[in-house]
DNA sequence: AAATTGAGTTCCAAATAATGGAACTTGCTA
DNA sequence: TAGCAAGTTCCATTATTTGGAACTCAATTT
């Protein structure tokens, strides 16, 4: 119980869950049933405190030296030292020769393989594509993890934009069409839970910066069954989502459409929503079809 | 040769780099036994050992299922459990409703940083982009990685197809064009060194499967300051490239041009030779202003 | 229906690796 | 040249990982 208690215990709030599993599975963390979910597992066992530094050195927007990551995690030189060397020697941490430190190749490598080997991104692609054939704008395909959305896919309007620049990248759930779009899909106690646990920034006018302000939305977008993004991220950026639940499979996830807000009518915004919400549901049935109860192999 | 150089080079691209060390470097496993290049660290350390799971797992063409994981790792299987519960607590490991495996979200989300950090790639790009636009073709950015390639960026001819779907790809080093103009730059006895290390397939009829082949091939690549690969990877494929020495930052890169062999004359290759080369050097060029001696921050 | 098998999970003493404090280098600065 | 800051190494202590075996549970087999 003592060490279990400290490796595995995230899930320790959560406990008692009918969770249906045929076989047993191996202790799947918040994924839709977590009732008292942890976002931040904060580094415990060997694994997870290497990652915690290696997290400070990819998330960090300068480059940083021995002393900056010192600084930020709370551990012994010797100790920060020996971990850089661990993960030096893995390829997941390049040192450069002005004594900073880059995260490493082999961190591309295995997301190369990460995305392309992701079900879902392939079932739902093209879906994504036909979306933005139709309506000529960008489109994104996100996946719920935590309190962020992360972009699995993009296909941008305008070709002069880099299109691989953002795939990976995350954003906060309450401030994107598509993160709004994935917690009106989670139980009512799970969007009150992650609502209170948001590091709220007013971007914009229009963020919804408060939890009260939030719920109040989702609790909108459930009854419309899409969500909008009123330059809520983004001074003239508006964007149009829906929802995609992947039931069985418990990948929550959300489609969206995006445009500058000078460009668009509401006539087009309409159109738009029953498009968006027409694709979440082509994939979702592509999914069941897919992966669902009863297949693959 | 100022600040602080800790460029541990377990198994780092160069080998045999007088580095004029100032300060002590990390670690550094032996020194006097660089020779011998470890290129397969074998998952010492409690974090080597989670990798390669994680490697297993995203490497693999098909779905792992628990059993297929330990048949191919050589561990007892209430260790092989916790490793998992360990990778998949962390957002590095997915566990399927089926019972496979898949990699985490947490890998891309990495990677995105790990792209839009590489400073070498955004010093390269701006050349990248102009090589592309000169030639009209499929240019490629690669860096060296123990025996591949991995690609850092890419500008397809072909917008049909997608744009990200070969980043962070690694290719074997001695049937590329790229690979080989990388190996061009290394010392004699490290390109020996690796030629022996291969794992030959023989793609087709002119890969280069031999090490005396690929000895003698990267003999004229010096020569000519580019590499060919004349269909060696893939039938009716041709590509030209050069190497990129990153000097002071130890960085071993190269670019090339890539496009059907049907479609360019010869007249096109020798014109792309220049160009490619031309390239090469201005990438160099921008690296030392940029990364090089007497600079950062 | 009972027995068997295969797949996954849990437990715990023993083995191994990580920790953290302190001493040690080294380059820079006052 | 003394002092300082940044980075590196050492090693006894402490904590985690290991691996074998026992256990659960469902799907076959007999």
């Amino acid at each position: 119980m003592h060490k279990a208690s400290q490796s595995l215990e995230v899930a320790s709030a959560n406990v008692e869950n009918p969770q249906p599993s045929s076989r047993g599975k191996i202790k799947e963390k918040s994924s839709e049933n977590a009732k008292i979910i942890s976002y931040k597992p904060a580094g415990t066992g060997t694994l997870g405190k290497a990652l915690e530094v290696l997290d400070i050195i990819a998330l960090s927007d300068v480059p940083l030296r021995f002393t900056d990551i010192l600084k930020t995690v709370d551990q012994p030189r010797g100790t920060l030292h020996r971990q850089l060397s661990n993960l030096i020697e893995e390829g997941l941490v390049l040192a450069n020769p002005d004594g900073t430190y880059d995260p490493g190749l082999r961190l591309l490598k295995l997301a190369a393989r990460a995305w392309s080997k992701n079900s879902f991104r392939s079932i739902a692609e093209p879906h994504v594509r036909k979306l933005h054939e139709a309506t000529g704008e960008t489109v994104h395909l996100g996946v719920l993890n935590g309190l962020e959305v992360i972009y699995v896919d993009k296909i941008e309007s305008n070709q002069t934009v880099r299109m691989h620049s953002q795939l990976g990248n995350a954003s906060p759930l309450y401030c994107t069409g598509i993160g709004k779009a994935m917690l009106a899909l989670l139980p009512e106690e799970d969007v009150v839970q992650r609502a209170q646990q948001f590091a709220y920034m007013k971007y914009t006018e229009t963020t919804l910066h408060t939890p009260e302000l939030l719920l109040a939305d989702i609790q909108k977008v459930r009854n419309a069954g899409v969500a909008h993004d009123r330059e809520e991220h983004e001074v003239g950026i508006r964007c149009v989502s829906a929802g995609i639940d992947g039931g069985e499979n418990s990948t929550v996830a959300g489609v969206s459409v995006t445009a500058p807000a000078y460009r668009i009518s509401e006539d087009t915004i309409l159109k738009w929503e029953s498009l968006v919400f027409e694709t979440a549901r082509a994939i979702e049935r592509d999914m069941v079809v897919s992966m669902g109860p009863r297949s693959q192999q």
